[in-house]
DNA sequence: TCGTTATATCGTAATATTGCAATATACAGA
DNA sequence: TCTGTATATTGCAATATTACGATATAACGA
């Protein structure tokens, strides 16, 4: 109770919903966003940026860090954060090949 | 403390990471999945074709039916699940177009 | 070394999600 | 009307997520 069965699905199908979290919440979809607009790799200015406390966006990162999205390498005191490009793709194909399937035959 | 700061983000990021939240969970995933196989409109057999009790399936429907992802006619006993058209291209070019705005400068 | 700046981690409170047993509802056929 | 079948709702326990104050860590410059 309150687990989620993962065993009961495919591998596929718990990678997808795993990303899926990943965008599930709208400060990690504004962290992307911004990281997509910056192009640049840029750090943590995020807390001015976003309405956010620091140890919230860093919590953040850290879960976005996890699942491979972006990834952070220390520059001196402040750290560089980025899209992680291989990961990116992945993830798109991963959405494109869900939405793909898509036939309208139905309703 | 525990409640997401939606005022803090604009309309789309709040939309995407409504949508991704239907996506968040393998069992979602899967009944979409099999909703877009099965391609002409299924009911609840899902309780069988996937491991879970009836009133946890009932309640994944309900979720993605409040998205808009699927629609639910009756038909007499039983209820006929599908994709909802529109609203999976809705879906379908938010995704897009977050895909989109990745240009690989960086790192 | 000391202070400053940038991040990360810990601990915790508030809230949300997941899963299911029990129960309710709603339709169809006898 | 009664019975079975299909689905929805309720209530609750277990767990996960979100947010942040307090505190730690780590690098730099004076």
């Amino acid at each position: 109770m309150g687990v989620t069965k993962t065993e009961l699905f495919t591998a596929e199908q718990n990678d997808l919903a795993l990303v899926a979290k990943a965008f599930a919440h709208p400060a990690r979809v504004a962290i992307i966003q911004y990281l997509l607009k910056a192009n640049t790799c840029i750090n943590g200015n995020l807390v001015q940026e976003l309405g956010l406390a620091q140890p919230t966006i860093s919590q953040h990162l850290k879960e976005l860090k996890a699942i491979g999205i972006i990834q952070g390498t220390i520059e001196g005191v402040s750290v560089s954060y980025c899209i992680n490009p291989k990961r990116w793709e992945e993830i798109e194909k991963l959405f494109n090949s869900l939405f793909m399937q898509y036939r309208r035959n139905c309703c």
